[in-house]
DNA sequence: GCATAATTTCAAAGCGCTTTGGAATATTTG
DNA sequence: CAAATATTCCAAAGCGCTTTGAAATTATGC
């Protein structure tokens, strides 16, 4: 069914028909409602491209994917997308993802903005001086950034406090009575790394803790990684007796290392995990439950997508950045350490 | 730039120009390269919504996130994905994501399709007698399946060899000498999980081996659940000597299962589990490495989205399915049977 | 009952592209 | 060189919707 048809079927004009739609003051609300009800009986609905062509919108978001080995690309992601084509369905917006090809991430965003594809851009995983936020500033091609940078010029972004909750949890530790406590979070470079480590190094030098660099580990997000240098960190002489890791999936790994070391969990040796909430890793249900750092990357890109609608909007983008608190959710997978025998 | 600048530019008329880059044969091949040339130096690229508009074609794909808590939307989602985008944007095709209200799949795929905003759907995980590929079916709406039904009315659909693979992986174990093999899969009611048991009890029934119920779970793939499970098939006696996983994820579960019970992996209890091939979980770096059944999910993705291109080309849908053999790669993880002690 | 305000209609342009049919021009072929 | 073939152009319709400006109709206020 097509506009025209509608228009005939409720015996009005497109013109009103049209207006009733889109949410025009001049019609009357009885029409209005009048006119919702036919579309919503006859399954209407305007035809997306023409609508678009129409109003000069694309009607789309667009996110790349790197198709590396990189670590960008991970669970983190289906959550992130999940959350943002929440908000995004309710604008009828689609959320276009394009592929880097060649490794060669700018060239890629260069792509999306010329082929005319989407309105807006979403970029993840952003280093301090991130070039694809540069670029697209000085573009002036509309994006959300996820996370953090240390560049000037004024645009959109949204983080959660990865200082502060790093800086929290080995307070934490520290409270229990630890004093060797390794960290194990993502790779050099990416704010949300450098920012864990500026709290985990806050935290300890507030109580005067030295802090023992070997004790600082920057990898990849995933269980191997995080047993083989929990392996490591735990042969030292003193070993830590916790550990913080970056993500559930390096937690995992670090759980591996401790009990194959023989060591209690919460007991001779702590740990606290950033968990990012995904539906198939439940800190909580562990054996022990874990301790963590706790923020729904889901509600961030529901977040993230509403900041879109807004920019498109035309809501400049110096009002959009938001700092998300993060909560410490105390469970069994940290207590005072225990000194063995 | 739009088509009538470059058409100026190039001193051709916006006919000849559209024909070049549509590919019709009429045009000259100097021209037709004279054309692409000005097209990438000026960065022309066609409007897209004005050319689905003219040509009729929404030029996206849609597929459903179901945003409830449930096992459809895990890891293996964003690999999927991956290799749909990398063949769909050749074609510049989008690939819109749609989220589930209401936990209500059937009207989500009637909303999307009345939206008019996709010219195909996929969809995935089904179960043997799945009523969305029913719905689909029926309304004659071009989708592809990842996965198999037993539904008869012709459809397209790539899965793959799930019961082989189990089928491979059991004989192997057997061969080394196993006689106590447990299997974690997933949930029951879904064709990969049930065809995969298939294989299984194939596999045992063809040396005689008798099948002990209690040694076939069906769970979500999370790490917990394999732990759990292990855990509990640990304590019979006899305890399961090998144990087949149905994804990385629960093979983490398992690894630490056996581990915290004290047993060598690969000597007392020998693991295969089946690898969707995730960058970041790779089987053969972990320790030991973990002997697995292979085949990439995301290889999958991009062939489900040729197959996709070639319905919306009119190939007719009977001829539109395939399944894939997956191979057996042997790692440290399994090895003949070790009596302890 | 008349001026004023609120709704609705009409007709048409425009979004940028594809496609068509016939005409015009260029290139080849025998 | 005429005839046949290959290219390109021209003009216009059409995809389905939004938007505009002016006119027509209906409702409201005093």
């Amino acid at each position: 069914m097509k506009l025209k048809e509608l228009a005939e079927q409720l015996g009005l004009s497109q013109t009103t028909v049209s207006r009733a739609l889109n949410g025009y003051p001049e019609v009357n609300s009885a029409t209005r409602e009048r006119v919702s009800q036919a579309a919503l009986k006859f399954g209407y609905s305007a035809n997306a491209n023409a609508r678009r062509l129409a109003i000069g919108r694309i009607g789309a978001i667009g996110i790349l994917m790197p198709n590396d080995r990189s670590e960008r690309f991970g669970p983190h992601t289906s959550e992130f997308f999940s959350g943002l084509a929440e908000r995004l369905s309710q604008d009828e917006m689609d959320l276009l993802m394009s592929p880097v090809i060649n490794n060669d991430e700018i060239s890629a965003y260069r792509r999306l903005i010329s082929s005319k594809r989407v309105d807006a851009i979403i970029v993840t995983g952003p280093t301090l001086m991130d070039e694809r936020v540069a670029m697209l500033t000085e573009a002036k091609f509309p994006f959300v950034l996820h996370g953090r940078t240390n560049i000037e010029a004024p645009h959109a972004w949204l983080d959660i406090d990865n200082a502060g909750a790093f800086r929290q949890a080995a307070s934490h530790l520290l409270d229990l009575g630890h004093r060797h406590i390794a960290m194990i979070d993502g790779l050099k470079g990416h704010t949300f790394s450098e920012h864990r480590e500026l709290g985990y190094r806050e935290a300890l030098l507030e109580r005067g803790v030295p802090i023992d660099p070997r004790f600082i580990v920057h990898e990849r997000f995933s269980d191997e990684t995080g047993f083989r240098e929990a392996q490591r960190l735990l042969s030292y002489a003193p070993h830590p007796t916790a550990i913080l890791a970056g993500s559930m999936m390096t937690a995992l790994g670090v759980f591996r290392a401790i009990r194959s070391k023989g060591y209690q969990l919460g007991k001779e040796v702590s740990i606290i995990a950033h968990d990012d909430v995904f539906p198939y890793l439940n800190a909580s249900n562990m054996v022990p439950s874990m301790t963590t750092t706790r923020s729904s990357i889901r509600s961030a890109g529901t977040r993230i997508a509403e900041m879109l609608v807004r920019i498109l909007d035309g809501e400049p983008v110096e009002n959009l950045h938001e700092v998300w608190p993060v909560e410490l959710i105390l469970r069994q997978s940290s207590g005072p350490p225990v000194i063995p025998g």
